[in-house]
DNA sequence: AAGTGGTCTAGACCACGTT
DNA sequence: ACGTGGTCTAGACCACTTT
């Protein structure tokens, strides 16, 4: 990325003012209010260069101080931008080596976006079986969500997961098939690990924030013979959007879970 | 509160030491590991303070400069302290007020641990209506939860929320007894606002952090009875622990929610 | 004008990890 | 020994609010 000329409200302008004008600061103070402080332009420009893939995930961004020297500001100020990265989770800092592009590859992070805790007993990853891989046309509703015109293609996944070997979830995942080219079926069968760490490594596309809205339904047939229950169950419903860097919706999700030995955790703060 | 001593890890030593000591800094630092930030310390401290009622909801907190002076510490130390309280809505900042203590009282934050919101619509305040406000024991599982003894009194609490005088939650709340001396179904009837509002002015327990368990159930008769529908409809069945300063446990609650019209809003971040 | 929090800078030193 | 992020300090000035 190329040094970007940055707005910096009255303290440029006295940047740019010998020391015998600072006798008449505030002149510009009335602008400010249109100006964003130093730090958030910095954070802008880094969100821009994730997005653009300067830095792939796993990879290990520019120290404090490159930074600083790329953008001629402070340490202090660099610091400040990427500790709101950080505390997003799109960054992940490691003291005495450096700070990183958050991945889906990595223990802690790997299952950040499933929520289902057993029980009883352990947390353990799922086993996901992929029923269909189709592409198709988006509806109105899924183009609106997506930022998608209404008739351009999306690839529609659908898959099972379980835990110790029982049905606990039905994923229905609609992905904008120009940013996934080529995902089949067989790619997601072979793929070991979470959906979104493949999206990732093998499409750049990385998750960093999503939104859900639950609801408790009744289970169609078609859901109850996929998870092996009688039909009208209760299930929770769940459906998300996902985004990417800079807040682009790239997938949409209805999950279908069994609750009955496993519950959704959430966090109210 | 009192000037509390501060552990300072080597920093601590140095400023014991004078000039010429200091060509022999870090005999202490194996020692370091055990010791906390000053910053972490400083916002122990205020949690502390907080938790003991120094300042009430609502309340400014002394300036950081004072904050420094009392601490002695500089104005950053503080202010990185207050920083983290305020990412975690114990305080909110007000530039050019003060820093306050947060509240439930406030547009901004008064529904903050509602998250059911309209399929279709704007967002509006929920009707309580108080079904019952009895004094009774705890069982083992309450009493773990919230830290009591087996057989400690607590206040179990039931009510319906309405959102245009439809029924769309059952909530049974447990609270522990000690704490909420005389809450009665008078005084929760002629409160007008949220509950934590009332725990918050009238009995000094201020709810800062909770944590859920989402599940589909099928509706009882008893909550079907309660909230106008058939038997057997499915529940969005919500068990919540709350906790105030210092993660101490001050509430169970177990609410069942009708997602017809409303759904849970989540974000995953 | 005075006081508050908000931003920015500069420099020192500590803790951690690698070389 | 060196480079990284982490902590702490000190000082300047800006933006907002109240007096």
């Amino acid at each position: 990325m190329a040094l970007c000329a940055k707005i910096r409200a009255s303290t440029f302008t006295m940047k740019l003012m010998s020391d015998s004008d600072r006798s008449h600061p505030g002149s510009l103070a009335k602008l400010t209010a249109a100006f964003s402080p130093l730090y958030q332009q910095i954070k802008g420009m880094l969100v821009r260069a994730l997005d653009e893939g300067e830095w792939k995930p796993g990879e290990a961004i520019p120290s404090e101080m490159e930074l600083a020297a790329r953008f001629q500001v402070s340490q202090g100020t660099v610091r400040k931008a990427v500790d709101e990265l950080a505390a997003e989770h799109l960054l992940i800092r490691r003291q005495g080596k450096g700070t990183f592009v958050a991945t889906h590859h990595e223990a802690k992070i790997r299952f950040r976006f499933l929520r289902l805790a057993p029980n009883s007993g352990e947390q353990q990853p799922p086993q996901s079986k992929v029923l269909s891989c189709k592409r198709q046309r988006a509806n109105a509703e899924m183009a609106r969500s997506l930022g998608l015109k209404a008739g351009d293609s999306v690839i529609a996944i659908r898959r099972v997961l379980s835990f110790a070997g029982k049905a606990a979830v039905v994923d229905d995942i609609f992905l904008p098939a120009a940013l996934f080219n080529g995902l089949s079926a067989d790619i997601l069968t072979s793929y070991v690990g979470p959906l979104y760490g493949l999206l990732e490594s093998k499409f750049g596309v990385n998750m960093v924030r999503a939104e859900e809205k639950l609801t408790a339904v009744a289970a169609s047939t078609e859901f109850s013979t996929l998870l092996g229950i009688e039909a009208g169950k209760p299930l929770l419903k769940v459906d998300r959007i996902s985004y990417t860097y800079a807040d682009r919706p790239v997938e949409l999700r209805t999950g279908h879970y069994l609750t009955d030995h496993y519950y959704y955790r959430n966090s109210l703060i």
